[in-house]
DNA sequence: GTTATGCTGTGATAGTTATCACATTGTTGC
DNA sequence: GCAACAATGTGATAACTATCACAGCATAAC
């Protein structure tokens, strides 16, 4: 894999992410070879998007042919570094961090959520999902170091994520996923997105108001 | 509300979203003036954008003073349509689909969660949520019709949210936002939009490994 | 071989979005 | 009333992103 110096757009990212679910699907025995413009119909995006959105990480295709579809599967699980198993924890078990734990899909698609962590006694010690027993958040900052995990989903609610973020960090968290709507703050070393699922709605209500005028 | 002919950035709508979110936190008795930095530093943004996203819609400020926080409010939910409450059903409710039916937010935030639908026998006819009882996905298309349901959120699997999308469409839906991972298609006079939290996990395992390079 | 064919890879271009600097205008103090 | 001030609103500019058209290259046909 060439990276190339240039900055790579968020939405190339995005959409990479499409590739990849898709070519998953896709890639059947009689079906070995896929074309920027079946691949495109799919995930419903112009096929020269696709050739300049690989165009960034190099050469993956043959021309007058297309592309491999497990090869391109794997180079894509490369650039995105889904291609091993991130050690991942879930921060707050409540319906939503229920749901994400139970979620099979991120086991076999580059995460391993191995922890979850709570502050309802109730909860404390009360298995989350398969195999997965759910802790003190007292013990979290050790935990976070010692099992080496990289990457926090915080689903709890927003009175609470600034400071289970500042544990997670402490504990020398490398990535976090944000469910609360709250900005939580993290220093530079640490990588942050949110997920904002209510912006979505808003977003959605804003289309059908203004399909209304 | 002037809307003025300008095409409005997606971005923008994002951030109208978050801005609400934070006035309505922000806005209190002692505090009922807010400036676009006081308010960029809270949603990280800077002040600039927020006048100029706000910009799109009209004037809402008064120079030299800056934002009533109740009445910025107001204006932003009117711009986006969360000012009254859309009905909304949710239809596959799995660990996900009970995630959202729970969630309160919604309720004191444009949009009434009304009906929900599944096609397990062992869970229709049982209550999902605070007053919503589960009914069969055969009942969807009359029902979304009847009770005038202008927002489907899609939380089945991907084998079927294609179907169920086809009902809801065939109920005369307006608005869909669909969490499984897969292009569903909708004719024109429908409104889609796709929620993808894989994506977000994608996007960053992507910055994780740029970092470590 | 040579030519025709087909799909990729990419430079050039158009379109979109964010940033900046400052003109504008309401408020406060004297 | 007038000057000093403070924060908005916005045109101009810079940065970024998507689209397009076609050159480049592997393959297939003969
Ligand atoms: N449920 C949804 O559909 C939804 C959608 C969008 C965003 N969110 C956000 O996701 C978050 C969780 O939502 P939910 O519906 O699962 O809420 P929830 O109340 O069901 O779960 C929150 C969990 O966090 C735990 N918790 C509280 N304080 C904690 C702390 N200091 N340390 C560890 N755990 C703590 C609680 O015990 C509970 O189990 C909220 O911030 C919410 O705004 C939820
Ligand atoms: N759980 C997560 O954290 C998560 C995250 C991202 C995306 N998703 C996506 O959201 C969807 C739901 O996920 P989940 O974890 O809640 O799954 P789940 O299996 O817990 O729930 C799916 C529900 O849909 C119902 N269903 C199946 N076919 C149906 C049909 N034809 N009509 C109506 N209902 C039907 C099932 O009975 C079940 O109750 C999936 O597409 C999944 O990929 C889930």
């Amino acid at each position: 894999m060439k990276t190339k110096e240039h900055k790579i757009p968020e939405a190339t990212i995005k959409r990479l992410s499409t590739y990849v679910n898709y070519l998953g699907r896709l890639g059947t025995d009689s079906n070995p070879v896929i074309s920027s413009e079946i691949l495109g119909e799919s995930c419903q995006v112009s096929p020269a998007q696709i050739r300049k959105d690989l165009s960034y990480f190099g050469e993956f295709g043959v021309r007058g042919v297309g592309y491999d579809t497990k090869k391109l599967e794997a180079e894509i699980k490369d650039i995105l570094g889904i291609n091993h198993n991130w050690p991942t924890t879930v921060v707050g078990v409540g319906k939503l961090g229920q749901a994400l734990l139970n979620f099979d899909f991120f086991r076999n698609h580059g995460f391993r959520i191995i922890t979850a962590f709570d502050s309802d006694p109730n909860k404390i010690g009360t298995e989350a999902a398969n195999g997965v027993t759910i802790q003190s958040i007292s013990n979290i900052e050790k935990c976070v170091r010692e099992e080496k995990i990289s990457i926090g989903i915080i689903t709890t609610p927003v009175a609470a994520a600034q400071d289970v973020t500042d544990k997670l960090v402490d504990g020398g968290i490398k990535g976090i996923l944000n469910f609360a709507p709250i900005k939580v703050k993290v220093p530079e070393t640490v990588t942050l997105r949110n997920v904002s699922i209510t912006s979505e709605l808003d977003n959605l209500a804003y289309l059908l108001t203004q399909k209304k005028r």
